[in-house]
DNA sequence: TATTCGATGTGCT
DNA sequence: GCACATCGAATAC
């Protein structure tokens, strides 16, 4: 299994917002005991630091999110609704408190392996629309908390084997009551596989 | 220590 | 379209 290798550090280092839209189209690889599920992100949230009212690491560090406060490049995993986790990977310096919240993915490879962590679902675009979807289906729970992407383990983010042109629509993101208006929410136009909110203000911004 | 509420999903209408 | 389950982290309601 050579097909995959993570993207390096430097990916994350940068701007978060850049990031976020940087990652649409990129590869969750999740190596499993069985095997390697594949699924092209689709829809990101990006959050800043102390300056994002919206972002869990607005006030201080606290044992939640201690990890957004590390390198860009880790896992941030937070669970909510006393249901779901969610999936994050850490941007920016060490130190800036900013992370990518990944929302949505298509799946690739793996997906009968995908359904049967995800459960019943009535048809293939409920199986990873949603970050809570996203985690059930890939496995993904706390024990994620803190791995490193750019390392090849249980879990890394790879260049898809193919360079793949589309466009990005930019809108609020999703579920927010502070720093609502900001235009942090990032997916691929005409992808199906994204969660479905409907906006009057879309905007295409590449 | 008690209370509040959430970066959601599901099922019912 | 809307109600609500569910529970741990954050805040002091």
């Amino acid at each position: 299994m050579d097909k995959y290798k993570p993207i390096g550090r430097k990916f994350y280092l940068r701007d978060t917002v850049t990031v976020s839209k940087d990652l649409l189209g990129k590869l969750i690889v999740r190596k499993t005991k069985y095997e390697t599920l594949i699924a092209k992100i689709t829809e990101s949230e990006a959050y800043r630091g102390s300056d994002d009212p919206a972002s869990h690491s607005h006030r201080k560090i606290t044992n939640r999110n201690k990890v957004m406060f590390d390198t860009g490049g880790r896992v941030y995993v937070y669970f909510i609704y006393g249901n779901y986790n969610c999936f994050n990977i850490v941007t920016e310096k060490k130190g800036t408190g900013s992370a990518v919240l990944i929302r949505a993915a298509e799946p690739v490879e793996g997906i009968e392996e995908m359904k049967s962590f995800r459960g019943k679902i009535k048809n293939i675009y409920e199986l990873t629309n949603g970050p809570g979807k996203l985690c059930k289906a890939l496995n993904i729970d706390k024990t994620f908390y803190g791995k490193d992407v750019t390392e090849e383990g249980e879990i890394f983010i790879s260049y898809p084997q193919r360079k793949e042109k589309f466009e990005i629509v930019s809108t609020k993101r999703i579920g927010i009551s502070k720093g609502a208006d900001l235009p942090f929410r990032f997916f691929i136009k005409d992808n199906p596989f994204v969660t479905k909110h409907k906006f009057n203000n879309e905007i295409i911004i590449q």
